[in-house]
DNA sequence: AATCAAGTTCAAACCGCTTTGGACGGGTCA
DNA sequence: TGACCCGTCCAAAGCGGTTTGAACTTGATT
């Protein structure tokens, strides 16, 4: 059942029966209901392909999201956050595409996604240190926006990303609070940018006390269990072992969980642990109490808003680029305590 | 730069351009050089959308994810299924569509996605145990590969599945040639088909040993690190705790394990466990040496062979239904040994 | 020399919708 | 009464490709 046939169905021309499907006023009201009820008894539905080519829209958006060749990670986080723009995209009337793409390949896509018109708009995951996708995309004209943000950029762009200096900042000043001197930073591979930022606020905390930081309690691998469990493994095992851990995601404060507790030293008493909770639906941080505690901020959330930005980018083009800073709340769990009182080793 | 433009450029009609750059014979050698190479130059990149209604194809297959409106939780693996299935798309010039949709709403999602031609065909993600989508599929004559199985559904179907049976059944056969006999099954949701299968593999085991199921020893949950946990914790207290553990996932199994270390036991030699470990890229099992025992599948490998069946079942929709099983490995790790001794409690 | 086939190329129709530029009739206003 | 406007509706021209059917060369065949 496609508009032609409907409209000779109902005696009407197309061009009428289209306006009177979207909603344009120069139509008759008695005709319009004849012709909504009509579409909904043949059970007409509108030809994607075709509106897509009359309109010149993709009604889709792009995720790209790029494998590195090397080790192939895909993050985990992907999950949740395309369950969030997700929602906003259903919500409008969008379509989402996700493209996997090797490292290498990854400029020839947008080129690509942008010319033959598949999207109107990207989704920029997982930005490096400087990132050379940005300057492509604007260089093409392709609306954009980045979850996260690319330290390296100078010119303006939209982006939505956690603070993840401030949350991280805190989480420290907390643990110092407690009265830890030795915290260790298990921290994410540091060409990712928002491992930087975490770095950097667990240094201004550090900082601002006058500790000097130290570079055995700072380690920087890909956020998987064994990794978070061989980091704090080798950070226990020294001399002065730290007091307390800052683990940069749920998935590696496991492993760090299971280091100390393999040691027989108890969470929260000998040893504290902050970690950064994505709020992952599968990986949830407790029920009704939190078992760590965390800086928390949902990417499910974060995607949501980030398709709204894009959204809002692509109806109006001459929008600002639009920048929003979400702020991450930090929980108190039953990970954390103050500092044991010194027993000789 | 489009086709018209093109052909203008060279001075042909665009039908002979079309022509050249897809291959047809029709078209002189030397033309089709020379059109290809202006097409290069140019930077020509035929319009998605225009083919799309030329020809009727969508170019897109759709993967529609439910997200129960209750437990709002995006399964792990659909991350890495996903994958797989895009590097079989991008290499076919297929786009991958990702719908999220509220369980209710999903019999009208599909219904949409064919009538307006939006994808030429569609992956049917964790089906549960009598599926509805399935006739609902068939009836509106969508093409579709399962990934997984739908008990309940007598009509032949294309699938593509782990052996979850055998392959729990085959981890509960080796933890009996350990001398294990109480062995404790932490499942996932009973109405998701493989946790059906898993447990009767399981039970099928026992079964053909004379030992008798104890539904003390078997928990059905989703699959979280916490009710991993808790359902392991509250086995373990039992006047006879069990003596080994079977789990649905890698996630689940990181609970049982903190259950078991927290009990001041050493997993591999007080307390064996088993896990299913799908691969998942950013939850490895170990890096050379696998830490737990487990049967493993990639659910990577088979995103990428459920997409190949799709494609083919596309291209030829005479074929009959397609169906695959594919074999876990049982490998062998460091969490499962001879049942202890008995030590008094 | 006329016929025919194969090899190339092109004009035009088509995919199914949107949108532009009227057409038509009735009511209002001068 | 004629001019004008408004409310409705429609024919036709896109959108940018693919595909059908025909035309035009050229060389071989009879």
């Amino acid at each position: 059942m496609n508009l032609k046939e409907l409209a000779q169905k109902l005696g009407l021309s197309p061009t009428t029966v289209s306006r009177a499907l979207n909603g344009y006023p120069e139509v008759n009201e008695a005709t319009r209901e004849r012709v909504v009820a009509a579409a909904k008894r043949h059970n007409y539905r509108p030809n994607t392909r075709a509106i897509r080519l009359a309109t010149g829209r993709a009604m889709a958006i792009g995720h790209v999201i790029p494998i590195a060749s090397k080790h192939e990670i895909v993050n985990p986080v992907f999950a949740d956050f395309i369950a969030g723009a997700g929602e906003t995209y259903a919500r409008n009337g969008y379509d989402m595409i996700l493209s996997i793409v090797p490292d290498d390949d990854e400029e020839r896509i947008y080129h690509d996604l942008h010319a033959r018109g598949t999207v109107d708009g990207i989704i920029v995951h997982a930005p490096r240190m400087t990132d050379t996708r940005l300057q492509l995309l604007d260089a093409i004209g392709f609306p954009y926006v980045v979850h996260g943000r690319a330290t390296g950029t100078t010119t303006p762009y939209s982006w939505l990303d956690v603070n993840n200096r401030r949350a991280f900042q805190r989480a420290t000043e907390f643990l110092l609070d407690l009265g830890h001197r030795r915290i260790a930073l298990i921290n994410g591979l540091e060409f990712m940018d928002f491992a930087i930022r975490r770095r950097s606020g667990y240094l201004d905390a550090l900082a601002a006390r006058g500790i000097a930081p130290d570079p055995a309690l700072m380690s920087s691998e890909e956020m998987t269990e064994l990794r978070g469990y061989r980091a704090a493994c080798d950070m226990l095992a020294l001399e002065v072992p730290p007091t307390a851990f800052l683990a940069s995601s749920m998935i590696s404060g496991l492993g760090v969980r299971r280091a100390i507790e393999e040691r027989g030293l108890r969470l929260g008493t000998d040893i504290s642990v902050i970690i950064h909770d994505d709020e992952l639906s599968y990986l949830r941080n407790g029920e009704d109490v939190p078992i760590y505690t965390a800086t928390r901020s949902s990417v499910r959330e974060a995607g949501r808003q980030a398709a709204e930005m894009l959204l809002q980018i692509i109806a109006q083009p001459e929008t600002a680029p639009l920048q929003r800073l979400l702020e991450a709340e930090l929980i108190i769990g039953q990970s954390t305590g103050p500092v044991p009182t010194p027993r000789r080793s």
